[in-house]
DNA sequence: CAATAAATAATTTGATCATATTCTGTGCAA
DNA sequence: TTGCACAGAATATGATCAAATTATTTATTG
């Protein structure tokens, strides 16, 4: 019999792949709060699959750090200490402006096309006070970027390290909603415009910094 | 009933917790070349493990970039390029000299006799041309140093990169020996005997540079 | 007698496996 | 070259067993 399941769809990904993607953004947009229990079983009931693929997807994203596998082999959405923190906010200090430097080298007009349109996108969610939807567009803008570099390993670190602050970051947003946030992109659209890597990466690292302030500030 | 396959064990470690352990070693001293296919059924025979728990190790160590998930839905060990080394030497450079840094402020002279110990055998196995011990060894070393520094997502975060070079390491002293290797451990730990974290991440980051050269005139 | 502690039963959850299904690539024939 | 069939491999489910947590009951003590 034919697979009508993918009439219109892109691949027919496996089920892990997909609950995968699923259970992500849903750590990584905040759906669960940190040091809340994750089962598979609860999983595979709410994400209608099997245990297996469930499983799967739970290595993976533990093997992540963004689940943490506890001795009585329950599984959780760790809370980030401060000194997790820091040492995220190190990671990120040289790998984005790297990767972002390394994006301006060969970036198109076309993608610079795309970001901007993101980033208005971005602007009207702080805007309208939406903040699911200013952390979906905020991880879009930078893992585009990211994309960008062509530099897979170190993407995959970077990329690894918002599944770290994710859940936190969503509590900021919940406390002091989005009005107070202020949009860092515009400079380094600009320097991206401009042909400038090094003016792209410092005004990223701002980005970044203003990020993890934030953050430090809301758990704190 | 009592569980007797944990007689003398530690803690009964589920299946799929040895799987990804052997299977990590097997891929970070090279027992695999980079480029080989790995089955699911292949290991889940070589390791006598059912297929789930294997799976589950594929899963993590996928994440983990030791492993690659084609879109056969096949899985090989990836082979380096010349660009994705430049990354990891990267990342490197910043990591390890920051956590043999932190390492330093709160090392015990216990520690360091501990370190010792296993240089020595270091030395030995280089004297006695046994690159596979070499390999274990010097990991065994470095990530001894990770865990001092007391900073789990930067150790994380560097561990893994060990699985990204691992099978390629493996091929540089299976083509050159060991003869050619020269500790550079010795002045770290001067370095974390006198209590000077500057001086061990110095010294940390020259050995960090030696490794990677040697690497990259091993793949090239 | 009330309150706390210990023991036990019930329920939930995790781990593993056997089996059925689906997918991928290859060889063969038209 | 195109289509079809087959073999090997991956995927996914549900069943079964073990471990852990929670709830309940029983016992003990002040």
């Amino acid at each position: 019999m034919m697979n009508l399941d993918k009439t219109l769809s892109a691949a027919a990904l496996p089920v892990h792949e997909i609950v995968y993607q699923d259970l992500r953004a849903l750590i990584l947009f905040g759906e669960f709060i940190p040091g809340e229990a994750v089962t598979i079983q609860g999983l595979a009931t709410r994400l209608s699959a099997g245990l297996t693929p469930v499983r799967e997807a739970i290595r993976r994203l533990t093997a992540e750090g963004a689940l943490s596998f506890n001795d009585n082999r329950r599984v959780c959405v760790p809370t980030l200490s401060l000194k997790d923190l820091e040492d995220v906010s190190f990671a990120r200090q040289f790998l984005e402006p790297k990767l972002i430097f390394m994006a301006a080298q060969q970036v198109t007009a076309q993608d610079i096309a795309a970001l901007i349109t993101l980033d208005s996108a971005l602007d009207q969610a702080i805007f309208r006070g939406d903040a699911p939807m200013y952390l979906r567009l905020n991880y879009q803008f930078h893992h585009q970027l990211y994309q960008l570099a062509r530099a897979p390993i170190l993407s995959a670190l970077t990329d690894g390290l918002w599944l770290r602050f994710g859940p936190s970051l969503r509590i900021v947003c919940g406390r002091l909603g989005t009005l107070h946030l202020v949009d860092q992109h515009k400079e380094t659209l600009l320097a991206l415009k401009a042909g400038d890597p090094q003016a792209a990466s410092d005004a990223i690292l701002q980005d970044v910094l203003q990020g993890m302030e934030q953050i430090r500030f809301g758990i704190a």
